[in-house]
DNA sequence: CCCTTGCGTTTTATATACAAAAGACAAACT
DNA sequence: AGTTTGTCTTTTGTATATAAAACGCAAGGG
């Protein structure tokens, strides 16, 4: 009734834990392992159980010991290492914003369990999260109203963004002279430099350093809804990016470079020159978004038709 | 399984239609009522069975007849005709909002179920909606962590609320002199000035038409996002106008003022004004916000204990 | 033909069941 | 005293059960 895909990510854990050993070597105690691993004590003494069974560990007296070493078929496939919820959230985004349903279609609590092989319940904890990001529209009693990755969606999303990012920014400069943000913007700038250097082959690494970036801006407005609504955007960016790999490198390029006219601003407390960059920014990726959208559009609902 | 508040609403909505017939006279038909309470058609038959059982309605061949009165005491009693869910989701606010719990207290969903005779499905469910408004964190596995109705989150609230607000203010300038808008806002300003004149009676009704004011302007931003975060402003006005019902008339007073100067810049679409009033209005409001917090905080925990 | 009602089917709201994971406490071991 | 482990209890994640409500089709009536 519950799964097991804890378990399964610790015994991978442990596992990867048990290759840096010596054999024979002494495991660390089970407080210590289910502090570094992030999970409960009871979860960790699964785990060890597991692993004698498996022949991995063998227990002398009260310690466990590395008793063969682990081979890479030891290890759960990653597949079973996420909870039903986290799979049918990214699976459900997936197929939404792949295109499958359009602006208007009704969604069915029941009909979706079925389709991703799950209870209700699981479906029932996501739908107003997905209305949280503006998605879907609730309908007591009934269906849920799908409101579609439409250009209104994209434009409502970066009205908003571009208060907050502002907002942000503006702060930046603020913040005193120690603060670790100017260390961490430093590291960014660096690692900016550095992509630019070899975006041919590493611009596929852009996506996380972005990330990085807008986050580390956000964080310094210490406000918790205008954290929580860069989760939308980070969604939002993630698959989007799955969808329009065209151009790629051309646009990592423009964004490194806006990027670091932005770094350089808020590293040089230089208000006009952030609110220019910050705004150019947003503008780029805004049409980018935009663009990718009014594609998908074009395309009849099933993509996989032979086109006339 | 299911409560059948639905039902029990609906059957009062209907007892109120029964009650402005005559004596004899035929009820709408199934349709009919079903749009107008806004209920399946199976509910209404379900409702219209009730009715014939309680003897006030009677069949005649196809239609239903008013065979007498309905009574005051034939109606549901209203505690009855809230669904399990939202009588939760009030009680809970009501009693995170009371004080009754710390920044930094834990919340376990077996104890909420607990502690409001419920399901833990039904709390699971509100969870993550406490978690939208700002008010606890997730912590998975484990229990959730209240982060406290503190100084901090009334000042973030606000932070964001003044740039929506202000966005949404500037906005309205935009619209076309036959928007719908404009005549609303003129009519909210009579009501402002009608209040007014009656304010030592009728103050109790200024939190309707704030909302009204607010929400009016919103509308006109057109961004989802926007109106969403209204939401969580208004459910936090609605339990804070309990706690607090100090001085209620003369900040009543001052907001009808500020309201009346803010209306009257939007209707002379004066953009400059607009900003000075939505400011001034809205700092005003997060100090009557901050100022009951901080006495609340003030508070020991269990506040009914005898004073000093 | 459109609207009405009757009736069977599907979906939603809520409670409950139960394995996995977390938490708590005491005995054993430094 | 502070860890470490063994054991027991509670809570969480997920599936399932079931009454209430919504939905959809067919037949009848103006």
């Amino acid at each position: 009734m519950k799964g097991n895909a804890v378990y399964k990510r610790s015994y991978n854990g442990c596992l990867a834990i048990c290759g840096s050993l010596p054999l024979g070597a002494e495991m660390p105690s089970e407080n210590e392992l289910s502090q570094s691993l992030a999970v409960s004590r009871t979860t960790i003494r699964t785990v060890m159980t597991g692993l004698e069974a498996a022949g991995i560990l063998r227990r002398e007296g009260g310690a466990r010991r590395l008793s063969r070493r682990p081979a890479p078929g030891d290890a759960f496939p990653d597949t079973q290492t996420l909870s039903t919820s986290a799979t049918v959230e990214r699976r459900f985004l997936e197929w939404i914003l792949d295109g499958h349903i359009g602006p208007g279609h009704l969604l069915t609590a029941a009909e979706l369990a079925r389709q991703f092989g799950t209870s209700t319940t699981i479906i029932r904890e996501h739908l107003p999260h997905f209305q949280h990001f503006g998605l879907i529209e609730r309908r007591p009693n009934s269906a849920w109203l799908f409101k579609g990755v439409t250009p209104a969606f994209a434009n409502e999303i970066y009205e908003v963004r571009e208060m907050f990012e502002l907002r942000a920014a503006r702060s930046f400069i603020d913040l005193p002279d120690d603060s670790g943000s100017w260390r961490r913007m430093r590291t960014i700038e660096a690692e900016h430099r550095a992509l630019l250097a070899s975006i041919d082959t590493d611009y596929g690494l852009f996506p996380d350093l972005d990330e990085r970036l807008h986050r580390t801006v956000h964080e310094t407005a210490d406000n918790r809804f205008i954290k929580d609504f860069y989760d939308i955007i980070s969604m939002l960016f993630h698959y989007n990016a799955q969808w329009d790999a065209e151009d790629e490198k051309q646009r990592t390029f423009t964004a490194l470079t806006e990027h670091l006219a932005y770094i350089e601003a808020l590293l040089r407390r230089d208000l006009k020159a952030i609110d220019r960059a910050c705004r150019q920014h947003l503008k780029t990726a805004r049409s980018n978004l935009l663009r990718s959208i009014e594609l998908r559009m074009k395309v009849p609902q099933a993509p996989d038709v032979s086109p006339a």
